[in-house]
DNA sequence: CTGAAAGCGCTTACAG
DNA sequence: CTGAAAGCGCTTACAG
């Protein structure tokens, strides 16, 4: 009863605007799409025709006949296009689409495997010309069969198993390694570790990272240091109290943003920022406000998402190459944190 | 001659499906919209032959035909798809529209009109139901003859001219002004105004709402404390560096988060964080972390968003009020900068 | 319950 | 240079 939709006052189409010019419908075609071989005569005609009836042209219908049927669309699903990263790199993918005229169609799917299936498939049914994926799922078989059909793929921040497609993903593991190695160098030895849910392959990763560093310096992880499964700022802010409370490590490593903003937190709660060192992976904004700033493992989501997004292109004009897998560095950035010097 | 696209190993259809499964496309059709109508067998036929073929339907062939025609998707144009503000407002259009089996199709404008333009012809050519803008242009006209061909509009974040349309908007002036107030009652009198270019109609509105506190107050900018024209972080650290190193002021209204980032820097700087009082206008991260803790207007992206999406559904179901203006309030986040007790 | 015909708005392939 | 016919993949409207 209650949404009866507005109506749709049917839009003029080329046949009505090649009645009002009292030409053929194909010469509207013509003029629509910019042939050059009609008199100008016909050309004006058509032109003040449209203009008349405030037509627009439907690019779907055009679509349908066209050879190729490209859709200039592609699809892009995120973690969240809410978060930082993601909307990062959807910003590089859009500025490269849009200088080849191409759109994005993009939605969240909040590490929820099914809801990725549910969007690929709708993607699929519009007839995008191919798809960025931030993998929530673990099976990607079905990808297979898409390829055959055209469909063109790539992935990002994560890896599918098996690996059917290109992927785009930062060096988790070297770089938590490296921003661990620079922490060892204040001569700190107590270092602890807060990271997400291990499930997540970027959080086991960096934590893999982690362990790496430290064994090159001779040391082990110290399970009573170390906190899995933090995934809002306020997780971590209370895990971090929860250690900081007792015997304090003498630095940390944290494993995403959230977390390095809730541990931070907990050190200035407790006045304890000038004490503990901390180096965290990804940046943060408003990292160099603080005192001391946080130096952080940055991540280049801008380069993640050009990456992608000109694998894509190359895909979809035919590159037919075996499937690659393409890292992306880090950069570390020093602002202090990491840095402190030890208390004689 | 470079990019032969890849061979489109034309995908199967309706009539591959048809064929293979012994049955007439209609048939087909039925299954594949879930009409019940059918003899079980002949589901279980049509099934199988789809599996085995990959097939997926078309939904832009199918909606050619449909009546109402409608695509199950919007348009979103955006200040800038990459900043926090409109990610927000990106979340929760998404989240309305998803439960509703819509899909976003969204693009960034970095306040240029001209792409404003070209970016809404190309959305409306692929015949989207509906439409959400964050503004970059000044002149809305052409909006009139689309909505009279049955294309809604909502705009967010700045208000068109002529409103032809609804627009959500940020409390900007009354926001400002209860900031400023709000500063006042430290019985500080010497305020200085650190704000964007005031040809961004938001950057305008927050001016406006600065003044007022200060006419309410029976107070007059002072102009040598007024800054305009900030865009960066950097460029805002700078002015502030400047008018502080002479008399400086005795209280800070800044009017967006960039801005509120670079002064206190400059503060942090010349160590008057304890002395000058400052409220920004835009939550910013950290901003608790701080010593002191930095007293904001905090906007609601996502109550701005899921308003707007919530309109254009509304509009989109035959909604025929005339437009209004909706204002989603802004909230005052004491922390202390914006509280600094003055010295006996 | 099932399917052949016509049509959605456009383009391709072909005559003139 | 121009346009009538056929077709893109599907749905509507209609017979049976």
């Amino acid at each position: 009863m209650l949404s009866e939709s507005a109506q749709p006052k049917d839009r003029p189409t080329m046949r009505d605007v090649a009645a009002l010019a009292g030409v053929g419908i194909k010469t509207v075609s013509r003029v629509v799409n910019g042939v050059s071989t009609v008199a100008p005569e016909l050309v004006e005609r058509v032109r003040s025709a449209a203009d008349k009836l405030g037509y627009r042209p439907n690019l779907t219908a055009a679509n349908l006949r066209r050879s190729g049927g490209r859709t200039n669309t592609i699809g892009l699903l995120l973690e969240d296009i809410g978060n930082p990263f993601s909307s990062a790199v959807f910003r590089a993918v859009e500025d490269y689409a849009r200088d080849r005229s191409v759109l994005v169609l993009a939605a969240s799917l909040d590490e929820n495997p099914q809801r990725e299936r549910e969007l690929t498939r709708k993607l699929i049914d519009r007839r995008v010309d191919g798809l960025i994926i931030m993998p929530a799922a673990q099976d990607y078989r079905y990808v297979l069969s898409e390829q055959q059909a055209g469909m063109s793929f790539v992935f990002v921040d994560r890896l599918p198993t098996p690996l059917l497609a290109d992927a785009i993903v930062s060096d988790n593991r070297g770089g938590a390694r490296t921003a661990v190695e620079h922490l060892l160098r204040t001569r700190r030895r107590r270092v602890a570790y807060f990271g997400d849910d291990m499930a997540i392959p970027t959080a086991a990763e960096r934590f893999a990272g982690f362990t790496d560093a430290l064994a090159a310096a001779g040391l082990v992880p110290d399970d009573r240091m170390v906190r899995h499964g933090l995934r809002t700022a306020e997780q971590a802010r209370r895990a971090a109290n929860d250690l900081l409370a007792g015997d304090p490590p003498e630095a940390i490593f944290t494993s995403q943003n959230l977390v390095t903003v809730g541990v931070v937190e907990a050190l200035h709660e407790r006045d304890l920022q000038h004490d503990v060192a901390i180096v965290g992976f990804d940046d943060i904004p408003f990292a160099a406000v603080l005192q001391p700033g946080i130096t952080v493992m940055a991540q280049d989501p801008a380069a993640v998402g050009r990456k992608a997004v000109s694998r894509l292109f190359d895909r979809m004009n035919g590159d037919q190459s075996p499937p690659a897998v393409h890292t992306v560095l880090t950069r570390l950035i020093v602002r202090g944190s990491g840095e402190l010097r030890l208390p004689e």
